[in-house]
DNA sequence: ATTCGCCTTGGTCATTTGACCAATGTAGCA
DNA sequence: TGCTACATTGGTCAAATGACCAAGGCGAAT
């Protein structure tokens, strides 16, 4: 028998491995479905379907669908934004950040898995405080992470631009899904402008 | 008996005015519902109870109930974005119609009923081609009326500052409902700078 | 070999759901 | 008065849902 720590390995050897693969299957069964079907439509039993994994499992390895959803789409969430504040921070000239920005922008059309994730779990969180409460965590990481780069750019104000722009990209994520004659290479100087040095007059 | 007119008049005269009035009453209900709850939360029942109607009617007077969210939705975005454009409209002064959206902007906090009812439908149009039509044409519009103003305000390149303009407008409606710190007023001036006629060096 | 702890199974349960409809009500017209 | 065109009622229906659980499985430690 191989090695147990492939991931998904269905004959994983000891039942706390089996049951970790268990988890994580369902964990990623729910993010594709979130975006799939939205949040409200994610059943116990698709979501086991899609698993692979009875559905009887669903609620002994999390204490409801709600909290497996949460946990699923601030994971992913998680994820997603590690990435991009690492492009961030590699960033060292001015304005280098806005273009890693604007090249993160381009990734997400509104309508992949990622952007939709994204919109549900925001929708989701205005009624569910324990989510709401994560992402807000999730907000302040990345808009930090974008303000740091703002001011070593030599921006003067930087937490303004940093959440007006974060703000912006999620309405150009949400917009683009809807419209997708919005590319955003022609937003693209516009977007740049928001973030210029030369800045607003305070 | 009172003149029939008046807005959810139970004793309406005719059978075609009562009907007209569940039809209204229902609509509303529906609008409010969609705010509370959420797209997918709203179910025939709750959604007659709160319109003072016996469930059955639902289906009489619309071919679905997601027919019946779908126009509901439609109508109330509508009459929202038929006052910005008013608004819009009215600005002769370069710079007036950049600080009457941001007017607009201070009145929607992403928890009102008028955002979360945006947002929603939003969302539920990525699933429902119908309602994806029907924001499609609302977003020529309203993008159509502020394109016109920035360009009366001698904006080089006025669509596609529309475009972002409005995108960041839900962008931070969508977020200021995850954070209420997040205060306009402190925005107001990086967006004005959005707009500037100046612009980018395209 | 037996016990122990965790995972898994397959099922049940009460609720809620959208849709549908036959029967009834009713106001205005002929 | 009786007819017509609606609107309304109160109910049924099958399907789907989240939650729950008793019984069984199974590897690992003793």
């Amino acid at each position: 028998m191989t090695k147990a720590n492939d991931q998904f390995n269905a004959a994983a050897r000891t039942a706390a491995e089996r049951g970790r693969d268990a988890r994580t299957r369902l964990l990623a069964a729910a993010g594709e479905l979130i975006a799939e079907l939205g949040w409200n439509a994610v059943s116990t039993r698709v979501l086991a379907d899609r698993a692979g994994v009875r559905s009887g499992l669903v609620h002994y390895h999390f204490d409801s669908l709600q909290a497996l959803l949460r946990q699923a789409s601030t994971e992913a969430m998680t994820r997603v934004l590690d990435q991009s504040t690492a492009a961030l921070s590699t960033a060292d000239d001015p304005a280098e950040a806005v273009e890693a920005t604007l090249a993160e922008l381009d990734r997400y059309t509104g309508t992949d898995p990622e952007s939709l994730l994204f919109i549900e779990a925001y929708l989701a969180a205005l009624r569910d405080p324990e989510l709401h409460q994560a992402i807000a965590r999730l907000f302040t990481g990345f808009r930090g992470a974008l303000a740091a780069a703002l001011e070593r750019a030599g921006h003067p104000d930087p937490d303004p631009a940093a959440a007006l722009l974060a703000a912006s990209f999620d309405g150009l994520v949400l917009h683009k899904g809807l419209d997708p004659e919005l590319s955003a290479s022609r937003l693209a100087p516009l977007v740049r402008h928001i973030a210029e040095p030369e800045g607003p007059a305070k």
